[in-house]
DNA sequence: TCATTAATGTCGAAT
DNA sequence: ATTCGACGTTAATGA
């Protein structure tokens, strides 16, 4: 890792063009080639380039220049304040848990924890709009589409199951299945746009399920609303 | 900005649990108090946290502790390797050019870029659930909703253009709007789902507008299927 | 390689 | 404070 702090001037041309004023900032260079230009302030860096075998870079003493494919990083190097370079090894990586996978195996390990007697036919159910996490089937044999958010679900999420509903109508196993979402939260909109949508909202947290609890249903069913229905109040 | 190279071991809770095990890395504390783990590769930090005033930032000799709501971020320094202080001073800011504004500009200067003899009636205009990008007329006077993306467009563009033309079903002078979406380039299941959703998507780069071309009608405009109904088969 | 989705997404603007 | 959409999103995963 190459640690350069300068008086510098960037030019990135891509996707967009941007350009970075002359202004003192800390620029790193990764031992896999990545490319930062950072600030003072926040978590992204200013520009950045993220190098592959066919990119190349060049460092000079008053000039960094990155290029990949079609893209550019030109950093003009002013005046070089201070110049590190050092070894920092191998990385054992970031060990993480309470993702998402982890909500949706859970789930698919019990799946009545979503609503009583729910049974689970398959997860990571194909379509041809892509997976549905959980594709479940009531006592009653009613089939059930679970889509799981990990964070406080957004009106995406209604969409997103509203939308397998109606790609799974075209099936007559699953035809008229009950779309159910299921989060650690809600935001509020997201709860007033699944009632009209028909959708059930069941809230329930990574540790309730860890301790074997069971959801808590935020909103009561209504009837499936069709797919893409939306009227204001 | 306060720079350290350390043989670390971090520890981070709060939107999920990690562990990452003792390695040597850089740290990064900037003077808005965000702190960075960074590994000698990738662009995005293995830890990170950006705190706010009601946050509380804690720099020892052997540890650094984070904590801001119910997140902490724990940093174990093992062994010192590097550490430097110094001042970045004002950040001037990022100029940017060619992002969604340039296209959704250029696209109202130019509407007929769209369609034939497509005109403009106002751009960003104001809805109760956001505004539209461009809210145009056909020749024969029909409505028409245009939704931009810079990107490739996805689902979701899909079902914002048909939220909008369904608000604007309310006014009586924009009822039974045409959506049209408007991109770089598409996702195969966008153009599949919009499609449904008699949703046109007209592909147009930058830059072809740029050089005032006409934008390539990817997929025939079939019958608006109404706010949400789309017809199978 | 491409396409798709999750992410401690981040960030900024508008409500 | 919350919601919403853009982002050079990035990163990982499956086909």
């Amino acid at each position: 890792m190459l640690i350069i702090v300068a008086d510098c001037e960037v030019n990135y041309t891509g996707r967009l063009t941007t350009y970075l004023p002359r202004a003192r900032r800390a620029i790193i260079v990764k031992a896999d080639r990545t490319v930062l230009v950072m600030a003072d302030r926040g978590h992204q860096p200013l520009n950045w380039m993220v190098l592959d075998k066919r990119s190349s870079l060049h460092i000079e003493p008053d000039r960094i220049v990155a290029t990949k494919g079609k893209e550019q990083l030109e950093i003009m190097l002013h005046q070089v304040l201070a110049r590190h370079e050092l070894e920092l090894g191998a990385e054992p990586g970031l060990a993480k848990a309470g993702e998402e996978l982890e909500m949706q195996q859970s789930l698919a390990a019990r799946p009545e924890a979503i609503l009583p007697g729910l049974r689970l036919i398959q997860r990571e159910y194909a379509t041809s709009i892509g997976p549905i996490d959980l594709l479940c089937r009531t006592l009653d044999d009613q089939a059930v589409v679970v889509e799981v958010k990990r964070t406080a679900a957004g009106i995406e999420a209604v969409e997103q199951v509203c939308r397998y509903v109606t790609v799974l109508s075209e099936d007559s196993r699953f035809a008229h299945a009950q779309p159910v979402l299921v989060a650690q939260s809600f935001r509020p909109q997201t709860v007033q746009y699944a009632q009209r949508r028909g959708v059930l909202c069941v809230q329930i947290t990574l540790e309730q399920l860890r301790q074997g609890a069971e959801g808590e249903l935020r909103y009561p069913a209504g009837p499936y609303c069709g797919p893409g229905l939306f009227e204001l109040g």
